[in-house]
DNA sequence: CGCCAGATTGATACACATCAATTCTCGTGG
DNA sequence: CCACGAGAATTGATGTGTATCAATCTGGCG
């Protein structure tokens, strides 16, 4: 186990995976992954690699919260996605990550090298597909992720994000967040206070209901996914 | 020659890259695509095809401009890309389009089957490759697109949008808008009214200018970039 | 206990949406 | 050639959803 705390450039692709915290990813059979993964702890709120960084290496979670984003010279944020065990990260196929990938709580890791892993493709067709398609599924969330930030309410836009982290941790009734409100906004191209209040507005509704800010229960799906209505 | 295949967020950096998991950059000798395309045309305002239709061809654009949207029920619209000449589209891994295309012109295009180009992708690695750099692209140009829409004034999505027309294609001073003022604002997150009012101003103090809607002129680039300069 | 960061709540401001006229462009037919 | 109509673009007046500014409130931790 490497600690890759000091951030610099640990280097990967930025691949965007899907919207929030995925869970497919099942790996059946031997998955040719399994094989040359190099484990790595990254603590909560350390960078795992910087947009503009060279794309040396590619990611995959194996436990803990990381999220994608980009931040404009005058602080503005915007995070593309967060990722949860399975999920791939990294893998692009240009030469410097587009956006910046850091640990939202203590995370592990495996890490794959980009050559190592291109020499790998070459030899087993299906690795390379499984990119592909890994590819087109964060291709296909990033363009609903567009929908919601250029067509969406706040309320709506809450709403979607509540039913896909319930959609993606089928543990019961209620959804852990893992990320802080302000992580929530910045995913959601809102301010926290917004996020806030209309959490706040849905739990005097009665369509969710929380003790703390991190454990959400959805009372009430369906009038959430009135609200989520989008496509 | 299809440098810029991407497609999605005219807000992207130009690509500049070069390619490190695909075969030498520039190749632009006999392209594998050139076998096996169909020649189509499709008139203005006609769907290329719905989402949620099944994915059996991908295209590319032979001239003319198409535009890729996603339309709520109750009409609201978000548009993820333009796509013109030599740009690739309809290339996902999943069995069902996930966004609608649709002709912003008259368009030509050449069509794929899926099943053919599977095929060849087989024999021929170097076609699997591009298809990877292909969406490689395309997801880092909605990325950029998902800050724009989460974190930009009207005044700087319209700066990055028209310094992105204007980086893709190197014609002289003068932009020409192939799509209507409701598509610009379909694709920045924004109204009809607030587009064209935010290119009033910025015609106003000099740093664009157009006679007819649709050719605009770049007076002070400059002054656009500094109002664009997330990233 | 007291500090501090995160979350919530309140008061107010503002950017953009909405509603509503014009104006402009262009195609069509008298 | 001009009147006409229709759709697109522009401009104006007004509304509103969310941001911003500013207090509290809360829970974890030294």
């Amino acid at each position: 186990m490497y600690a890759m705390t000091n951030s610099a450039s640990l280097c990967a692709p930025a691949a965007r995976f899907a919207h929030i915290l995925s869970a497919p990813v099942a790996t059946p059979v031997a998955d040719p992954l399994d094989r040359f993964g190099v484990a790595a702890k990254v603590e909560k709120n350390r960078t795992i690699y910087f947009e503009g960084d060279e794309a040396e290496h590619c990611y995959r979670v194996r436990s803990g919260t990381v999220r994608l984003c980009k931040v404009t010279e005058d602080g503005r944020r915007q995070i593309a996605a967060f990722l949860t065990e399975g999920d791939l990260f990294g893998w692009t196929d240009q030469d410097f990550y587009h956006y910046s990938a850091e640990a939202v709580t203590d995370v592990t890791l495996e890490t794959f090298s980009r050559a190592r892993v291109d020499e790998a493709a070459k030899s087993n067709p299906s690795l390379g597909r499984r990119i592909l398609a890994l590819l087109s599924d964060q291709l296909a969330s990033a363009h609903d992720h567009l929908l919601l930030l250029g067509r969406m309410t706040a309320a709506e836009r809450i709403a979607s994000f509540l039913l896909d982290l319930e959609r993606r941790q089928r543990n019961g009734r209620s959804i852990a967040l893992a990320m802080c409100r302000k992580d929530v906004a910045d995913y959601l191209g809102l301010t926290v206070e917004t996020v806030s209040r209309t959490m706040s507005a849905l739990k005097r509704k009665g369509i969710i209901s929380f003790a703390e800010p991190e454990t959400v229960e959805l009372k009430q799906s369906i009038a959430l996914e009135r609200l989520a209505l989008a496509a």
